[in-house]
DNA sequence: CGGAATCCGCCAAGATACTG
DNA sequence: CAGTATCTTGGCGGATTCCG
C-alpha cells in the first residue's frame, strides 16, 4: 500500500468518496429494496432539510445509486429506487446498520452525546 | 422508523457518526491487524497533514476504538493498534473495502473525476 | 407535493512553521 | 519522531422563502 500518489488508489477512499458523507448512506439505506416518495422519505430520515435532501438525490441520481422516477398526475408523484449498482451496496449497508445496532456502538453514542 | 426525535435512533447514523467522517474508516482500514506508528500511517495514507492525522487519533483513540502505545526510546516511538471495539469494525471496513474494490466502484470514481 | 433559489454561519480540513 | 500552534478557507449543511 502507499496511496499517496493518487488518493483514489485506495479502496476505502473510494468506496467513501461514493457514498459516504453525512446523509448518502442513510438515504440509500433507507430506500433499501423498497421506492419511495420524497416526502415518505423526509419522514423516515432523521431531521434534514428539503435542499439538503434534495440534493444528496440528485447527487445520488447523478452516481447512478439511484433512480428517479417521475409519475405524471394531478398532484406530482416522484419515487426513487435504487440501481442495480445502488442494490450492490447492499451488503455494505447491511453491514453498517448491523454493527450500529451491536451494543458496541450504542454505548460508543451514549457517551458521545454527554 | 421514525428518527425524527432522535437522529441516534437511526442505526447507519449511529454507525457513521462512531467511523464515519473523511478520515477514520481509512485509518482504521490501515491499521487493520497491524500495530502502526505515526509516521507509517502517514506514509501509508493518502495525503493528510500532521494536525489531521493527530487529531483523528485522538478522536479514535477517545471512543475507544484504537490505543495507544508510547515506547519511552532515545527516539521517541508511539505504535497504534485497533482496540476490540476497533476490530469489531473490521468485518465493516472489509466489506467497504470489498466494494470499493469492486468494477462499480472503480467507474464511478472515474465518472467523479472528469 | 416536490422541489429551486438565496443567504449565511460555522467548522472540518489544509498549509505552514515550530518543538520536546 | 511525533506531534503542537496558528492562521486561513471552502463548502457542507441549515433556515427560510418561493414556485409550478
Amino acid at each position: 500500500m502507499r496511496y499517496i500518489e493518487n488518493p483514489y488508489d485506495c479502496p476505502v477512499t473510494r468506496a467513501m468518496s461514493i457514498f459516504g458523507g453525512k446523509w448518502k448512506p442513510i438515504i440509500l439505506n433507507c430506500i433499501g429494496e423498497s421506492s419511495l416518495r420524497f416526502g415518505k422519505l423526509n419522514q423516515l430520515m432523521p431531521a434534514i432539510s428539503n435542499k439538503v435532501l434534495s440534493n444528496e438525490l440528485k447527487e445520488l441520481e447523478t452516481l447512478g445509486l439511484i433512480e428517479r422516477k417521475e409519475f405524471k398526475e394531478r398532484s406530482q408523484r416522484v419515487e426513487y429506487t435504487l440501481s442495480d449498482s445502488g442494490k450492490s451496496l447492499m451488503p455494505v449497508l447491511h453491514e453498517i446498520a448491523n454493527w450500529g445496532n451491536s451494543n458496541q456502538a450504542k454505548k460508543i453514542v451514549t457517551e458521545m452525546v454527554k
